[in-house]
DNA sequence: AGCACGCCGACT
DNA sequence: GTCGGCGTGCTC
């Protein structure tokens, strides 16, 4: 029995780590045997990744079965004793990185926030048994000297001070000469917050202790205002355990207390510091609101039609118009899952998450609730991570990236808008779709998931008519409120006959002047962002473009310089046209900045607010501009799709679209659903209570079939019509779509290499199954050329098979000599 | 991805 | 000859 446990203990355990690196495979680490039992699936753990980097990696999996090639390294740390992903993680991971073809590495990169991942950096120091200083050369010595000034220095921080580009050689050789060493500083990022606190000494719990005391202190009136200040926060005679808690020292400083006299009485004990780790979110108490929401009649039946749905089908498609009231069925919905003892998990896409939605929702729900957001720190990520393991946090509402977050009892997943674009990821992989991923989640742990919308997806609306998701409609808005109004305006018949002024119809400025004068508030979407899309030359038609890619520059009044929308890429505005020289520049199209002057010069009195990335880039910019709007200090707002994305304001009740065909026409198959799911959306913002809403689009062509169905808010009709025609040619639902991006810095190459990928491709897949090579809209981007095959796969088709098909027949086309340089991206459903 | 290592041209 | 540049392949 001895023996055997003995035995036991013998046998070397190996552990499959996931390390942060973007390679296809796990790499064996060696247990070493005082953490044996200890390194479990999940953990996190320290180990070095080739010659120099330290690095931390999960592991996925321990087992017994010695590597035969090559000699395993020694796991050098744990960092967890209980593990911080869970095993339920670490399965998703595996399938969105099989799924979406790309590594484990990738998908937990995005999925740990970066404070629970280290990384090492490489420092050199003095060698402290340095002998030999007659071996240097002068420059050798100069760094030295340099290095006695600080304790360390890292490679780049000495690749600055030798002004060397490559600092190897430089290392290598003070290394030789037993100069310098060189060493692996390995940083924690995480911190706790962390505040000081002072409180008074115990012993003056005692009425006749701090009686004396303040009797003592008499002499000292500075120290004698510290006490008293600091008692009149905290009554430490009637209530001791408060004082225990003590007081931030903050809180003193802000009294107008000195440190000195502070600092004199903790030296002669009568106060004391002390520091506790505190959270980053306040607890806030549930105010008990909840109870308070009544659903009315319609709602109601909802509730209880998606409940019943729900019986049968995991999956319910709530199709819910704007202004319906989606988010009071939600928070029941919440509360009953909530009750039953599982995790929540509500999604929303970026810019819809405002604080006016959590703020309500922390009302109800209290400190169970915690927020994932993009513009979160990564301590208070660390946070909410540590918050969700430990229990604290029973709902989560957040972004696309919430779907990484160490659940392991969810019970709801709610999609909120959930035929929003944004909720896949492009361009880093993992190139995840966050509404696949959290119908994957919730298979995997018996979750109900609810995908709400005023404007499913065709996709989605499929299913449900399919049978695979149930489906629930409420078609009346919340007290009786109507829906808005929607009227076109020809801008090509108004050109023609001079019914315009700048970009605007005169129906438009009718409206607004209208609104201003009953002091309501409008809303202008135009989705460009600038002043103009680009310049041109009225004299030889020269128009400004990028040099490193295929597209105009946008010009941008504020900072009066050109920009790239593409690469980022700017320039100061050009005096004089680069090709002729003439002066004669004239700005060409109409971007917010450019429309939100112009409506400043028609309306010098009305207050104009634009709402687009550009002035929404700060932290709290886009929340101040809400605000702003809310309390009416903005007549008319202008701005780009953001305006579209559930913004709720009481005031609203115009609507101006300025150029409809731009999305109308936009060359892909699902403009039209696109164009139909922003216009309804951005023509919900009007009118929300008791005034009927008004909606004017402008539109070169007034007899569009599309902007018929968005008038009448006919969305069976555009999904009949969708529908058809995705049959007919195979678009999703019916197919699924894989996009092979093949990028060089040179045309050529890049088109040949897609050619020669898709030729590979057709032979097994069959020609109706591979599209292109095409060259994209923007065919360079950063002085790289684009080609794209698509690939169109029935969904009989085992998409396992293809995959490993497609991932050989790519590395083969990269292993080309002929093609070095080039990279090829797959990404599985896009677009 | 990031980095060691190797090969090659420009200069003392 | 040496230094620094860049291209290539590997990482348990």
């Amino acid at each position: 029995m001895l023996f055997e446990e003995n035995y036991q203990e013998e046998v070397t355990q190996f552990a499959d780590v996931i390390l942060p690196v973007p390679v296809p495979r796990l790499f064996t680490y060696r247990v070493p045997r005082e953490f044996a039992g200890i390194v479990t699936a999940g953990v996190r753990v320290i180990v070095q990744f080739g010659k120099t980097k330290v690095v931390t990696a999960v592991v996925a999996k321990v087992h017994n079965s010695p590597p035969k090639e090559y000699q395993a390294k020694y796991i050098l740390e744990i960092l967890d004793d209980v593990p911080l992903v869970t095993t339920q993680q670490i399965d998703l991971f595996h399938w969105i990185a099989e799924y979406y073809m790309c590594c484990a590495g990738e998908v937990m990169n995005v999925a740990l926030p970066s404070g629970l991942k280290i990384t090492s950096q490489s420092k050199v120091q003095l060698n402290p048994e340095f002998e030999y200083p007659e071996l240097l050369t002068e420059r050798e010595k100069e760094i030295i000297e340099e290095l006695k000034k600080h304790s360390s220095l890292s490679y780049d921080e000495l690749a600055r001070f030798a002004e060397v580009k490559n600092v190897y050689h430089l290392i290598k050789s003070l290394v030789g000469k037993r100069a310098i060493i060189v060493f692996e500083e390995v940083k924690e990022k995480y911190s706790p917050k962390i505040v000081r606190k002072v409180r008074l000494n115990s012993f003056y719990e005692e009425t006749g202790n701090l009686t004396a005391l303040i009797g003592e202190l008499e002499k000292t009136p500075k120290q004698l205002e510290v006490l008293l200040q600091y008692l009149r926060y905290v009554p430490a005679l009637r209530t001791p355990e408060l004082n225990r808690k003590g007081l931030e020292k903050s809180t003193l400083m802000k009294a107008g207390i000195s440190e000195g006299s502070l600092g004199t009485l903790v030296k002669n004990g009568v106060f004391e510091y002390f520091e506790v780790i505190i959270s980053r979110f306040a607890d806030l108490e549930p105010t008990q609101e909840a109870a308070s929401i009544q659903l009315s009649g319609p709602q109601q039946k909802a509730f209880d039609e998606i409940l019943q749905q729900f019986q049968q089908k995991d999956t319910v498609l709530f199709h819910g118009i704007t202004g319906s009231g989606k988010t009071e069925i939600y928070i029941k919905l919440i509360e009953l899952a909530l009750e039953s003892g599982s995790q929540v998990l509500y999604l929303l896409p970026e810019i819809a998450l405002t604080t006016q939605i959590v703020v309500r929702l922390q009302k109800i729900f209290g400190d169970k609730l915690g927020v994932y957001h993009s513009k979160f720190s990564d301590n208070e990520r660390v946070e909410v991570w540590k918050n969700i393991i430990s229990g604290k946090y029973q709902f989560i509402i957040g972004v696309r990236s919430s779907v990484f977050l160490p659940f392991n009892n969810l019970g709801l997943i709610i999609v909120d808008e959930e035929h929003e674009t944004s909720y896949k990821q492009y361009d880093p992989a993992p190139r995840y779709h966050a509404k696949d991923v959290a119908l994957v989640i919730a298979q995997k742990q018996s979750a109900k998931v609810l995908l709400g919308s005023a404007t499913p997806s065709i996709e989605s609306y499929f299913h449900a008519n399919q049978g695979r998701f149930g489906l629930v409609t409420l078609k009346e808005r919340f007290g009786n409120a109507q829906l808005p109004e929607i009227e076109l305006v020809d801008i090509k018949y108004a050109r023609k006959h001079r019914l315009i002024k700048g970009g605007f119809s005169g129906l438009l400025l009718e409206q607004l002047k209208l609104n201003l004068e009953k002091k309501e508030q409008s809303i202008l979407f135009q989705n460009r962002r600038g002043y103009s899309p680009y310049l041109q030359c009225e004299d030889c038609d020269w128009i400004s473009t990028c040099h490193q890619c295929d597209v105009s520059l946008t010009y941008h009044y504020n900072g009066q310089e050109l920009r790239c929308h593409y690469c980022g890429h700017r320039e100061p505005l050009p005096r004089t046209c680069a090709a002729c020289g003439s002066h004669k520049l004239k700005t060409m199209g109409y971007g917010t900045e450019k429309i939100e002057e112009e409506l400043q010069q028609i309306f010098p009195e009305a207050k104009v607010g634009r709402m687009d990335l550009d002035t929404t880039r700060s932290k709290t910019a886009f929340q101040t501009l809400i605000g702003e709007v809310e309390k009416g200090a903005i007549d008319i707002l202008v701005g780009t799709q953001m305006v579209t994305k559930g913004l709720d304001f009481e005031g609203v009740s115009l609507v101006g679209i300025f150029d409809a065909d731009k999305m109308i026409h936009f060359p892909d198959f699902r403009a039209s659903e696109r164009a139909f799911q922003m216009i309804t959306q951005v023509a919900g913002r009007a009118g929300r209570r008791d005034t009927r809403g008004k909606v004017i689009i402008q539109t070169n062509n007034p007899n569009q079939p599309i902007l018929h169905q968005i008038i009448h808010n006919d969305y069976e009709n555009l999904y009949r019509e969708e529908i058809s025609e995705r049959e007919a040619f195979m678009y999703p639902p019916f197919s699924r779509l894989i996009k092979l991006t093949v990028k060089h810095f040179e045309q050529e190459i890049a088109h040949n290499a897609a050619s020669l990928l898709a030729l590979k491709l057709r032979e097994k897949l069959g020609a109706p199954r591979v599209l292109g090579p095409e060259a994209p809209l923007v065919e360079r981007v950063r002085n790289q050329f684009i080609f794209e095959v698509m690939i169109k796969l029935e969904k009989t088709i085992g998409l396992k098979g293809v995959k490993a098909f497609l991932s050989e027949q790519i590395q083969d086309v990269l292993l080309m000599k002929e093609f070095k340089g080039a990279s090829i991206i797959p990404d599985v459903d896009c677009g």
